[in-house]
DNA sequence: TGTTCAATGTCGCAA
DNA sequence: TTGCGACGTTGAACA
């Protein structure tokens, strides 16, 4: 990630042709290539923008752009539109770049966090006998939905999805991979609970020794006890 | 604007709860209060984000927080709902403040409204000697972009877009349907007139007899006559 | 100030 | 890929 504080205009040609004038604003370069041009207010929409995948090209400008104050031309080309974004810049006043990583992304909560607070609650669903452990229960790759113990005292470390796809069985491999180097927690085994599971997911997930469980919402719904019933 | 490089977790609690595991990200503060949390990919939609009226305060986090690696706790609540945004800095890899001064804005050129226009004045677009009957005509279900007059005499409702979609042409079924009703104006005939048609809305087009026109922006600006060239 | 509608909408899922 | 619907939609024009 670059950011670049700089006065400068900007020309957008595509879908429609725009122009911001001279003038000092943000400008966001991010490792895929996208730039966003952001002014100090708004919401948290750039006033002009290129989204990946595009990549940008920067050209010293001829004679007369330079007589016009312009130091640089940057050209942002879309890789398969003709959407352009050509940004003139005048003066740079701060030019940082910074090592960001991959982001895991936002988790929202919703009816996955319903399942998993309603299933916390209802632990026999995984067969009589379960009892909760945790919920959220805190790893360094992300929390693990519920940490429940078997009858006969084994570890069972449940992830709930709405969806069952590969990768929620690829997401409690991995939990499972660090939980079982616990030795105070191995040997933990793997539940995958979803409301409907896709027939790939759950083939990999046998392959892995981990079971799978089809949650009825609407059934758990109704069971819920009327105290925690208040969403 | 004050931009902040930092390893943080964030959580936002307002029309729906969302949260985002520890991870290196740049917040942008803008001078209005307004808050960016933006990871180096993705679009120009930050991560999460809060928009004005809102304010934020810095708190020192508590012992428990703090054993966990928090050194500061940003809260940007916003100023109308209760929508809430709480940044847990665990560290800064960079801390600038830039002053950049309102922006002039954006200048569009070329979007919806401005195809109407031009439609209307250059009217034989749709054929030789169709004549200009009414802009914007009112309807009781919203109004129909340009009603004309064909050569024979009889009425054409045209709908404008920049892309020519299904919804279009539902919209503009929708207004033949109720147009036709009038006896003073049936029968009326559909003009679906776009940039760019998808092939699927064409085709819904023709099957109910709407006839499809191809809109060359930049062909109809060069035609336009220069006094109401002032964009 | 509220309502309606376009948008460089974007985003996510299903067919 | 295309279509469909939702979005913490945003933004602008208008009543």
């Amino acid at each position: 990630m670059r950011i670049v504080v700089a006065t400068c205009s900007v020309e957008y040609s595509g879908r429609l042709d725009a122009r911001l004038e001279l003038a000092t604003r943000v400008l966001m370069l991010k490792a895929d290539g996208s730039v966003l041009v952001h002014a100090d207010g708004g919401s948290y929409k750039p006033l002009n923008w290129m989204s990946p995948p595009c990549t940008m090209t920067v050209r010293e400008p001829d004679e007369e752009l330079a007589a016009r104050g312009v130091r640089e031309l940057w050209t942002v080309q879309h890789a398969k539109s003709d959407d352009r974004l050509v940004v003139h810049i005048h003066e740079v006043h701060s030019d940082s770049s910074h090592v960001l990583g991959v982001d895991p992304g936002l988790v929202k909560d919703g009816v996955e966090a319903h399942l998993q607070k309603l299933l916390a609650e209802q632990v026999d669903l995984l067969g009589a006998g379960h009892t909760l452990m945790r919920r959220e229960f805190p790893t360094p790759i992300g929390p693990v939905d519920l940490v429940v113990r078997d009858p006969s005292g084994c570890t069972v470390a449940v992830e709930v999805k709405r969806r069952g796809d590969i990768d929620g069985v690829e997401q409690l491999t991995r939990y499972l991979e660090l939980l079982n180097r616990d030795p105070l927690l191995a040997p933990v085994a793997g539940v995958f609970a979803a409301q409907e599971i896709k027939p790939q997911a759950r083939l990999i997930a046998q392959d892995r020794g981990i079971r799978c469980l089809l949650l009825d919402y609407d059934a758990m719904k109704g069971t819920d006890d009327p105290q925690s019933r208040l969403f």
